[in-house]
DNA sequence: AGCTTGAGCGCC
DNA sequence: AAAAGGCGCTCAAGCT
């Protein structure tokens, strides 16, 4: 037994032997901690092995590390646990070329240690590897608030074995569709070059309304001199200063501006690129976003525009669940503050509307708008000026981003409600100068207010989409773990699609009814796992559909 | 030739 | 109507 309480065996495998290994120890109670999901796991998805549990040293790491609810503890002396900024060079990676399992209880631990050859039990890898997990452990347990902690690393690395298995399915994508969306919206796919013919034909109406033979609408600097030349006020080429104007230019222009959007973004170079058999394989970054918030590499997975969703399309005889937390941000904020009233009116399936119910605000749309500013921080227009009449109908809502604020503003941190911290400024200038007395007011001054209430926005937003994102992580999670107990042998349901607070499952259609229940009551665990009996709904709309362009 | 930066726009 | 928080991707343009 170690000190964090933890009882293992341990002993060493040769790389090869890897994939055998997990298969024949993995079971229910297991629970591997290795160094990288993002490493081991694909090469046993590809061997159809699945595993229930992990724990991911390099994800954990980096939370606690920067928690401010672990200052101090040992697992920020080792940065060679740090997040790699680029993929590990093959020297550096051995560090990481270890794992280990431990049973669900966490009373026993054997450790595998994975070495590059036929690693000796005393790989210095290996141990290296034990040690983060131990110094890990201690950091939670000795923090102020190990429940929540263990919380987050549990749902951090549920989310690392989804998001592997994700890119690994991939969302169906029928790229007949697809094509057909392009031919319809650009024309045929240029063979030789050059533009889409619809584009071409917009760039020549362009050039015929600014009098201009040859501008090239893609050149903003040239587009710009060549709308100023034609007489236009805009000091842009950016299409809601474009729409003010009133001038011929301007239909053909902002037409051709969301054409070209779809061809460069999601034209068939990046069919080409992205999509292979049937499937757009996107790869997730988990922990990518200060926030917690998942980023993607490549492909643009997180902002698939509405034009494209058409071509994702269930197989034969499958179909798609799609879902979404309604409001998720407000309802997390009436939890995280302990809002009774504000939970109150988030019981239902519409916040917004139950704003206006309550005689708060007097539209659904300035509801919408107030939320937004006090999730944001808006300073300006209407969202401000609805601001006073929400701080009065939820004060203890309004209070904690506001504080949030006040934190950031003096440069301090600001934590999720499972232990997630605000990274520290770079750079604390603005702080210091607006508590510095002899600071003149006028420009220096203002500058300095102008930086701080910016960095303000940032940490009153981030304890908000911060445990937002940690909801989220957990309803992921419970789903997963619900669906991997149905299906049988025409498939089992899988998750194809994550997207802040949407999810996707591909099902044989005969478990969509299942699939569409599990994520709803997935939904109501999250909500009890981090909130306890707190009486916070978290609503969520679940649709089975071929398409995804038919779900919402 | 290759890298970085900024504008612009898509997503939540 | 836009903007405020978080992103990624593309291009052109400017740099080394």
């Amino acid at each position: 037994m170690d000190a964090s309480g933890h009882v293992f065996d341990s002993y060493t495998v040769p790389e090869h032997q890897f994939a055998d290994t997990v298969e024949a120890l993995d079971e229910d109670s297991v629970r591997w901690v290795w160094s990288d999901t993002s490493h081991w796991y694909p090469r046993l998805l590809e061997r159809g092995i699945v595993v229930a549990r992990c724990h991911d040293l390099r994800l954990c790491h980096a939370i606690l590390k920067n928690s401010e609810w672990t200052a101090g503890s040992e697992v920020t002396e080792h940065p060679a646990w740090d997040m790699p900024a680029a993929p590990p060079s093959p020297s550096e990676n051995t560090l990481f070329d270890d794992l280990s399992v431990a049973d669900a209880a966490q009373a026993t631990l054997e450790a595998v240690s994975c070495g590059a050859s036929s690693a000796p039990v005393d790989d210095p890898n290996h141990d290296e590897s034990l040690a983060e997990f131990r110094r890990q452990a201690d950091a939670v347990a000795s923090s102020d608030r190990p429940g929540q902690l263990s919380l987050l690393l549990v749902a951090e690395s549920a989310g690392a074995l989804a998001a592997a298995e994700m890119k690994f399915h991939g969302i169906p994508w029928r790229t007949d569709i697809h094509n057909q969306i392009l031919n319809d919206t650009l024309g045929p796919r240029p063979q030789y070059g050059g533009r889409p013919a619809k584009m071409e034909a917009f760039v020549a109406q362009i050039r015929a309304a600014l009098d201009n033979p040859t501008v090239n609408p893609d050149s903003q600097q040239e587009l710009l001199k060549a709308l100023k030349r034609a007489g236009l006020a805009v000091s842009s080429t950016s299409k809601w200063e474009l729409r003010e104007v009133k001038h011929p230019v301007i239909e053909p222009l902002l037409a051709y501006k969301k054409m070209s959007r779809l061809y460069t973004a999601n034209g068939w170079n990046w069919m080409d690129t992205w999509v292979r058999d049937g499937r757009f394989h996107a790869e997730y970054v988990v922990g990518g976003v200060v926030t917690g918030r998942w980023a993607a590499n490549g492909g643009g997975a997180l902002q698939l525009p509405a034009t494209v969703r058409a071509a994702v399309v269930a197989d034969p005889g499958w179909t798609l669940v799609v879902a979404d937390a309604a409001q998720l941000e407000p309802r997390i904020l009436s939890a995280i503050s302990g809002d009774l009233s504000m939970a109150d009116a988030g019981r239902g399936t519409d916040l917004y509307q139950s704003l206006v119910d309550r005689g708060i605000v007097d539209t659904r749309d300035h509801a919408k708008v107030a939320m937004l500013g006090a999730l944001y921080g808006s300073t300006t227009g209407r969202s401000a000026s609805l601001m006073p009449r929400l701080a009065a109908a939820f004060p203890r809502a309004i209070g904690l981003v506001e504080e949030a604020a006040r934190v950031g503003e003096k440069g301090g941190v600001v934590s999720t409600w499972l232990g997630r911290s605000s990274p520290a400024a770079e750079d604390t200038w603005w702080a210091e100068s607006l508590r510095n007395s002899d600071t003149p007011e006028g420009a220096p001054r203002d500058r300095a207010r102008q930086t701080s209430r910016s960095w303000g926005r940032f940490t009153r937003n981030f304890v908000c989409q911060g445990s937002a994102a940690e909801w989220a992580m957990c309803w992921l999670a419970g789903l997963r773990t619900r669906l991997s107990s149905m299906g049988d042998a025409r498939g089992r349901p899988h998750l194809v699609y994550f997207l802040h607070d949407e999810v996707m499952v591909h099902t044989p259609q005969a478990y969509a009814e299942a699939v569409a229940e599990a994520v709803q009551a997935a939904a109501a665990d999250a909500g009890r796992l981090m909130f306890g009996g707190f009486p916070v709904e978290f609503p969520v709309g679940a649709e089975i559909a071929e398409s995804y362009a038919d779900a919402k």
